[in-house]
This record gives structure tokens, C-alpha cells and sequence, in this order.
DNA sequence: TAGTGGTCTAGACCACCTG
DNA sequence: AGGTGGTCTAGACCACTAG
């Protein structure tokens, strides 16, 4: 059962998405949408604080709540923090798109010192190390490395790293949810190695993004670096201030 | 006169940064502090989930805060929305390092297709042009392209551009905060104009920060495009679920 | 069981915008 | 003046974690 304000905020997104309003157009206030979803003024705002953040609404200081123009899209968004969940790239694109993995590497490493920092681990504890081939409709975008801590999921199907979600399996076997993601997004070069994987040119633009993800109990279970192909992703990031 | 919840935050910040508890060390909880601050724990509440998103505490669900490791960092970090306003390149570095720019152009020219859209005003109504390199420590790190509002800001003396921030000045010209900022990152690779601008080889890795930033009454002000160093910058980002 | 964060209520007052 | 979002109070109950 879901926070109240999560569901009025995916009601609204939802009438937001099928053209209730018109984009720019103002729409009811907080005091009528309270009182439409049975709620008080507080927690119509934790939903319309976060449309605002997800960059749906525009909230403006005596003059009211605004549709925004949707974004177009050529290629494909990163994650920026909008949605309720950290998805994980299975989940996050596979209603967009045909998504399939190809698994380069499985192995239990000792984790060296950046690893089990971020891991919060002792160094030299075995981790899982995991190499894989991202494709988007059989067209190879990422590489991604993972260390995933061996202490929250022991095992690791190689059938989940090929075909699943990994975050989901994850929640599931946990039965915890995933909490908390802080990345760092660099730019660089594809090199010999990692171009080879890709079937590009060496030389090419590439999004790093690395990260760590954590369960609720606050858990860091998966250090990950992904080289993202820089003419397939995008991220996107809107800033809302106070 | 702030809001009582962003002073507290930033009264607790300054006791985080001043090592106050240690790193990992669980900090007094909810009901304690909205006792010391003289609030209630909504109040603190917003607060703590500030700090949460700025990556200083860790909030788990049954067991308490605890303060998170500060991040180390050896190259600039562009600004993630992670504080309380945007500020501008001059206002985000100039406490950390020297930095200085060089006015390349400075025009008048009538709004294209896109401009115009993401500044919500009419094609062809003419808007301020200007490029400048910025340098750090006397080192030309990344050109960025601004297109302004001209009925925000109908004059902007040059220099302003070479020595202020524009930020500041639009603020302080406006009486205005500045409220949002959406913002789309890519990767790509220096050309040669661009890499001849600063003085390296073209070819280089580039991070490109491409947006839209907006005064609090919704005013859309300024449309702009940062070509940084790939080797100079990371931006952080990070995301809390619920 | 006691303590923690997560959510929610039913008010209130303030600051801002428009007619 | 009337409507809007921004902030805040003083409670309450729930869900999770620990000993």
C-alpha cells in the first residue's frame, strides 16, 4: 500500500500524460485537489512537489500550478532522480524498447580498497564482479561493470545478468526495496577495450556514469561503473529551488 | 528572512562539516532536534530530507540519521541541485578557486525555432548573444553560450560578463530569486572552433550542459549551452527514494 | 517494548499576484 | 480584496528496528 501522496501524484501525472489540461495551461489548485482526493493541504503538496521536480508542473508563487510542456526525445534518458524508484537499466527501458544483456564476465573477486569502501566492507572480502554488454533493440549501447556485495545476494543466476532485471531480483530476494542511488556522470573516450565490446571506433564520445545503490536498511549492495555510448543517452536534470 | 527549515538545515550542516559526530555516527534523532531547534518535526523534517538529498545524513526508517562520508574531489563539480539555489558558474567557484572570463561575443540577434521556444517568447523578438570562455586559476576550462531574455534584462554592461556574476546582477536587476533550472547533459568531443577557444586539441572529450533557467514568477530568462573539459568537470547527482 | 523515521490531519498565518 | 502557493503548529497513528 502505497503513501497516499505517491498515489495522487500518479493520478495526476496520469491525467497530466493524457492531455487534461493543455500544456501551459493552469490547473485546479491545491485547496480543489484536496479536497477532490480527501486529503489536506500538506499532502497534495508532497504529490505536487514532486510533479514539479519530475518537471510536469510549474508551481508559481500567487498565480498557481501550470502544465509544463512535455520533453521530445530522440534518444534515450538516464535516470535523473525523477521517478519513484531506482529501476536499473532492465526496468527502466524495457517498455521503451527490445533490452538484452551479454554477459562478458562472472567471478567472485576480492574487493580492493575503492571497491569495499563504497560497499562499506571490509577490503579483500569477496564481491561478485560482473561484466556486461547493454543492447538496445540488439544494438550494443553500455558496458557495465557491477560489484555487487556478496552478503546481500549470495548467488546470482547467470540467467538473471543475461535475460532479467538484476534490481529487480534484488528486491525480490531481499524483499527490500532499493532506497538510495548516488552516481557521479563523467565524460571521456571509449578506448580499445571497451569500444571492441561496443563494435565502435576507439575515440568515440562516452558518458561514465558510476555509482553506488543501497537498500532501505541503508545496505550498499551494487558499486557499478556504466560507459554509456554519448550519441545514445542523454541525462536529464531539472532543479527546483528552496 | 529564510524559512525556519532551510536555517536549521544549514545550521546543522555547519555542525556536520565541523565534524560534530563522526562520519557513520547516528545524530540525535527527529524529536530531539525539532525539541533543540523549537519546531515541530514536520518543520525538521524538511530539513533532514534536505540534507538526505545533499548526501550529508543517511535516514533509515527505524534505526535513526547518520552522518554519510563527505565526498573527495580532485576536479570540479558542476552544480547538481543539490543546493539551495542556483548559482552560476562565478558564484558556484569563486570561493573555491579564481575565475575569470573572457567576453568572445556579446550581441543582439533575433530568437530562433529553438531559443524562443525554451524562452517562451515570440520567434524572431531579439534576445541578448553572448559567449564567453571561462578560465579557472588563468585556465580556459569551458565556453558557454547564453541566449537572455531582453525584456528581463534589456542591458547587461560588459562588465558584468568579464568580471561579475550574471546571476547576481539579473537577481539583484530583477528583485527576483532565481527559482529553477532544467538541465539536459551529454557527452560529445571538441571541435575545432570550440577547441581552438581553449587552446586544446580538438578531439577531447567534452561533458555539454545545455538548459533553461528561470526567475521564481516562472519568467524564463536565460537558454544556455556549456561545452566543459571533459577532464575538469563530474557532476554529482543524487537520488532518494519515496 | 521502546525508540526511530514515515505519513497524515485540521487547522493557521504569511507572501505573492491579479483585478 | 480574494485567490494562490509557502510555511508552520500540535497533535496522531503507522511501520520498522533493536534489545
Amino acid at each position: 500500500m502505497a503513501a497516499r501522496y505517491i498515489q495522487i501524484k500518479n493520478a495526476i501525472k496520469k491525467q497530466i500524460l493524457s492531455n487534461t489540461w493543455q500544456v501551459g495551461e493552469k490547473i485546479p489548485s491545491e485547496r480543489e485537489l484536496a479536497a477532490e482526493h480527501g486529503v489536506t493541504r500538506v499532502t497534495l503538496q508532497k504529490a505536487m512537489h514532486m510533479l514539479e521536480q519530475e518537471g510536469l508542473i510549474e508551481r508559481i508563487h500567487g498565480k498557481g500550478m501550470f502544465v509544463t510542456r512535455a520533453i521530445e526525445d530522440d534518444v534515450f534518458m538516464l535516470n535523473d532522480g525523477t521517478s519513484d524508484s531506482v529501476q536499473g537499466f532492465s526496468r527502466e527501458f524495457r517498455e521503451q524498447a527490445k533490452i538484452s544483456s551479454r554477459l562478458i564476465c562472472h567471478q567472485l573477486l576480492p574487493a580492493d580498497k575503492t571497491v569495499s569502501r563504497h560497499l562499506e566492507i571490509n577490503e579483500g572480502e569477496p564481491v561478485h564482479f560482473i561484466r556486461r554488454v547493454r543492447l538496445i533493440d540488439g544494438e550494443p549501447v553500455l558496458v557495465e561493470d557491477s560489484w555487487i556485495n556478496r552478503s546481500v545476494i549470495p548467488v546470482i543466476p547467470s540467467k538473471i545478468l543475461e535475460e532479467g532485471s538484476l534490481y529487480e531480483y534484488i528486491e525480490h530476494t531481499t524483499s527490500k526495496k532499493i532506497k538510495f542511488y548516488s552516481s557521479v556522470i563523467e565524460g571521456d573516450l571509449f578506448g580499445d577495450e571497451l569500444a571492441g565490446l561496443l563494435s565502435i571506433q576507439p575515440g568515440r564520445p562516452m558518458l561514465k556514469v558510476s555509482g553506488v545503490t543501497k537498500l532501505e536498511d541503508g545496505t550498499a549492495f551494487n558499486y557499478s561503473f556504466s560507459y554509456n555510448r554519448a550519441d545514445k543517452f542523454k541525462i536529464k536534470n531539472n532543479w527546483v529551488g528552496k
